[in-house]
DNA sequence: AAGCATTGCAACCGCGATCCA
DNA sequence: TTGGATCGCGGTTGCAATGCT
């Protein structure tokens, strides 16, 4: 038996709210109260579910309802508190006044995800083959389709203010972001690259390089034409996905296992590489488990949920595979093995070997260590942003840290 | 001008958490 | 302690709005 419906569903109308109907349930709830959801309708006289009455209010009706954009300070916060906090809406849009948790995650799915990263591959023949930039994200090539409400506003700005982007103004690496992603075109993915990001850049190759030195892959190639996988996995961003599909998708020695749309590549016959893909909070990530595991296996069985938190550039260390559970939330492995983790919001810090960090599943479970989550959101407070976006949130990560502590 | 493609947002839905008798 | 009722959250869907061809 299922449970009970909040209510009864014959003859309630759906879809969009009038304004008699906002206006009965303002009226209603200003003279009683929130709460009671479900009788409120009968006795508001209203022909919608308690649930629904609940959502119109707390989205729109409410008097503290912030109406207007999203600032750009509003944005920096959200991606910072969904860095270490994950899809934690409620959470999120507590520490932005008068947002709410739809708005904040209506915001990110459309606005913030898709272009939080990307993949640079210079047209260099030497590696490292993958270069990461947290600033390279792009809405990719030129779309059809409306423009964005976003980009729309801000056409009419920069038409009224023609000037105000052409003054060799330094932009911050989201200002870059922000501009790359409306609507410009682009080849095969790569992008010049902006000044400001050379330094990101060389961090990355010199990143990557040391980590390639420990052994861990990160040459697209090694993955195409070798198919070897050494002990560990990388999660790669949505672009980097991309990129490896393309490559490994066009490979004769490559099949997809027609989990495909689970986001599962592999194992294939004969290979040694299986790649599992998962959503990330940034929109898509990757990641390679050697094939024959139990993870694999795992991960087809339970839908590869994994890491659906929303941690960005998690490095698995161990041998065996030992993410197959759910990060974040306590489902964590209880099978014992240790490696290593990293979050981070930029992969370049990714692999520093300073931000590495010994986990072991048992110890995150149960042990005094503090979980996942709050290791996320301490190397958060840890990494001390000194750009804007650092001390703009400085408040927001005591309260986040508080929140967490709380929780 | 019409149809198509795409976006963004409001609303719905299912489920876990919490409350309470 | 138990189980039903309710709340709250996050994922998903539907559709109006809008730009492009």
């Amino acid at each position: 038996m299922g449970r009970a419906p909040c209510c009864e569903k014959v003859g309630l109308k759906k879809g969009r709210w009038t304004t008699e109907e906002d206006e009965t349930l303002s009226k209603y709830i200003e003279a009683n109260g929130e709460g009671s959801w479900r009788s409120l309708p009968k006795n508001a006289g209203l022909k919608r579910c308690g649930k629904s009455c609940r959502l119109r209010w707390i989205n729109y009706l409410r008097a503290d309802v912030k109406r207007g954009n999203i600032t750009t300070e509003e944005e920096d916060t959200i991606i910072k508190m969904h860095n270490s906090l994950g899809n934690r809406w409620s959470l999120i849009a507590g520490h932005l006044q008068g947002r709410t948790d739809n708005e904040i995650k209506n915001y990110w799915n459309s606005h913030l995800s898709r272009r939080l990263h990307t993949i640079r591959r210079p047209s260099g023949e030497d590696p490292p083959t993958i270069v990461m930039d947290l600033a390279k994200i792009g809405g990719g090539c030129k779309r059809k389709g409306r423009t964005s409400r976003a980009a729309m506003k801000k056409n009419n700005r920069n038409n009224n203010d023609s000037n105000s982007n052409n003054n060799n103004k330094t932009l911050s690496s989201k200002e870059v972001l922000t501009e790359k992603s409306e609507g410009e075109s682009c080849e095969s993915g790569l992008i010049d690259p902006m000044p400001l990001q050379e330094e990101s850049m060389r961090n990355d190759v010199e990143l990557l390089e040391g980590l390639e030195r420990k052994g861990m892959i990160l040459d697209t190639d090694m993955w195409v034409e070798k198919r070897h996988v050494p002990a560990q996995g990388l999660i790669l961003d949505g672009g980097s996905r991309s990129l490896l599909s393309e490559e490994i998708e066009s490979s004769e020695r490559t099949c997809l296992n027609g989990d495909s749309e689970k986001g599962i590549l592999g194992p294939c016959d004969g290979l040694e590489t299986s790649m599992l893909f998962c959503d990330d909070i940034m929109g898509d990530g990757v990641l390679m488990i050697p094939s024959g595991n139990s993870v694999v296996s795992e991960e087809k069985e339970n839908g590869a949920s994994s890491f659906s938190e929303g941690e960005m550039g998690l490095v698995m260390s161990s041998t065996k595979g030992t993410s197959s559970e759910e990060r974040g939330s306590g489902g964590m492995s209880s099978n014992g093995e240790s490696g290593e983790w990293y979050s981070s919001g930029s992969i370049s810090s990714c692999f520093q070997d300073s931000d590495w960090v010994n986990w072991n599943w048992d110890g995150v479970v149960e042990g005094p260590n503090l979980s996942h989550e709050g290791e996320e959101l301490l190397s958060w407070l840890w990494d001390s942003d000194n750009g804007e976006v650092g001390k703009m949130v400085e408040f927001e990560q005591e309260k986040a840290l508080s929140a967490w502590l709380l929780s």
